[in-house]
DNA sequence: TATTGTTATACTCTATAACTATA
DNA sequence: TATAGTTATAGAGTATAACAATA
């Protein structure tokens, strides 16, 4: 967290905003319920992420011609590329920490926080 | 974090509670001012923290007579308790989620780990 | 004047409940 | 009635400034 902060900061994004980009990246997401559920977040945490994000164009925002009260999010052209690039660079700084450290060293601690992430999301569920 | 929190309550301790007496146990700490750069914490974040420990009789705190400016801090006996039974309790679970392992990979984890906190502490100072 | 401990204030982050509009 | 999004409110946690006592 303290290595990447610097990072989004330096791109006008906050970590909420940042995972939001992320999410509709990759994964399918329908209304704003499904990305709050998604991302392990509250419904009403996010909206202020959202209301910021839209205001900058990074994402769309539009009703769902479905179901009205559902809002369809989508990423403009300048938040997919933001996310991109935000990414690469966060990806970037990491490489060059981790680059200190013996390469086995580096595998094992990789893969061990990779088991302990398991471990975690088993025991402690998104709220909400 | 995660895995420690729930055993700390148990003990009727927060994280900054559990900080202190730690600190007061492994180092020498004159008054509240040195306690708070020790443990890279504001002057006025752990003044709650000691009354709290204070009226639980955990610490104690009385005026140093070569400078009554300054407040002595010491365990109690009760205080020094409390703080070896919950750092027993939390090394014992550390242990039992780490021994689920590889031993190398284990090893290969703690030492970067060390290897990380010398590089965080060094980016980045205790506020204040 | 500077320092120790303290208090007061503001600002951020988060959780909860209540509201509206749709279904 | 139930759900999606929203707003309002209250509660932590923290940072900053100002204060009294002492040096």
């Amino acid at each position: 967290m303290r290595a990447e902060l610097p990072l989004l900061e330096a791109h006008g994004l906050t970590m909420w905003g940042y995972i939001v980009l992320t999410a509709l990246r990759d994964s399918e997401v329908r209304g704003q319920a499904s990305l709050a559920d998604v991302i392990g977040a509250d419904r009403t945490r996010i909206i202020a992420v959202l209301d910021d994000l839209q205001n900058r164009e990074l994402i769309i925002r539009r009703p769902d011609p479905d179901d009205r009260r559902s809002n369809l999010l989508s990423l403009t052209a300048a938040g997919r590329k933001a996310c991109n690039t935000t990414q690469a660079e966060i990806q970037e700084n990491d490489n060059s920490i981790l680059k200190t450290l013996p390469p086995a060293d580096r595998a094992a601690f990789l893969r061990v926080l990779d088991q302990l992430s398991l471990l975690d999301s088993a025991a402690f569920k998104p709220t909400r």
